[in-house]
DNA sequence: TCTGCAAAGGGTGTTTTCACCTTTGTATTT
DNA sequence: AAATACAAAGGTGAAAACACCCTTTGCAGA
């Protein structure tokens, strides 16, 4: 064996991520070199340049910049960089929306440690590693959309609302903190139904929380 | 020293509940002895009667049984069972929730891993365990509310309408799926309204999602 | 047996939400 | 200067959500 393959970790949660660096500790052919509680900080470590990780796990759900973020700030200075997306949830659009922004993989907080792996390997190895969950969950969503929709690049003026949104405040209530009509209010909402494939209030507040866009 | 302290785990994200396995494998003085799931299946193996742990650490967003349910089912039986929480919210319904269904202690999924062994020694030794933390949420809560309303021990109709609510169902139709009139369905919503002191929809999305009722 | 309580369901009216389509002002492009 | 593009905001009507108050039914306890 050369050398351990050098992983990198950001997650808020810091149980989660000692549990996360006592299991890396247990396998011989890999060591965390670098943990850190989100991806603001773990970018300020990769710029000093002390160590360098081969792989990057990150939570997708972080406070400050998220795992979308992180992922495409990383692989705009360091495009070699191999990544990998943790999160609770499967949902098409985090999978999706992870690998575009760069990651080569992407595990559930609830898979098993010989997963996780086998995910560190393969993503060494060869540079992505795919579940076959997640390969069929992509390839069905893939296929299943008539393009373009999903890419939902939300604006900032969306991204306040939604998270107005996962309040009691009716849209009128809204439209005075935002400094609005509650016409626009009206466009907003209708233009991120349109977006999203959403048909109510309820699936925006289910939408913001699942994304990670309202704190809950 | 004695002899360990014998701990089961219960929580439905396997990364996370293998993670502190491992952390408290390097810990001396304590051991894991049950590890599962979720709290059905906990409460299966307790049943069994091949081991019985000193301490319960249970998750509060579990499917099948969440957490409250799991802390509440194993005081009726083991009266003198200690419990811990762990979660990733730290409202006050949850810390308040969960202590009055029998935990001793409330640690949050972002803790850090001496702050884990601390309230499992604490918990052990004492009974109970308190972060400032929780207990300063603890003493606001209960100073600046007047009393009563959020008891809110909801029966199974409420709880599989507030887990209804969060699809883009109208209330017409989680009327349809519970086999009851709308009518009805305005009588669930009310009554939660008030006993939750909710004023729409929203809130009741939030709320069940906050509480883990609503799996997400 | 009577009483009272709770669950299910109904009536009615107001507010909010949603859908769809138009106008206005402003900035950018050609 | 004209054409284009887009965000903001208005109009209107239908559906859903919310508020409040009422009746029926069944069941448990005095």
């Amino acid at each position: 064996m050369n050398s351990k393959i050098k992983i990198a970790l950001a997650d808020d949660h810091t149980l989660f991520r000692k549990g996360v660096e006592e299991l890396i500790a247990d396998w011989d052919n890999m060591e965390v070199v670098l943990s850190e509680c989100n991806g603001a900080e773990l970018l300020k470590k990769l710029t000093a340049g002390n160590v360098m990780p081969d792989i990057c796990i990150l939570d997708i759900n972080m406070p400050e910049m998220n795992g979308f973020e992180t992922a495409r700030a990383i692989k705009a200075t360091w495009p070699h960089m191999h990544i990998l997306a943790v999160s609770v949830y499967d949902t098409e659009f985090n999978v999706i929306s992870m690998l575009r922004a760069g990651a080569g993989g992407y595990v559930l907080k609830d898979a098993r440690p010989d997963a996780l792996k086998a995910a560190i390997e393969g993503l060494y190895k060869n540079g992505f590693h795919h579940s076959e969950l997640v390969t069929g969950r992509i390839l069905h969503q893939l296929l299943s959309q008539t393009q373009e929709a999903n890419t939902a690049s939300l604006n900032a003026k969306e991204v306040e609302f939604l998270k107005l949104c996962c309040t009691e405040m009716t849209y009128r209530e809204i439209a005075d903190i935002m400094g609005v009509s509650h016409r626009t209010i009206d466009n907003y909402r209708d233009q991120l139904f349109e977006k999203l494939a959403i048909k109510s209030r309820t699936g925006l507040v289910l939408y913001a929380i699942r994304t990670g866009i309202a704190a809950i």
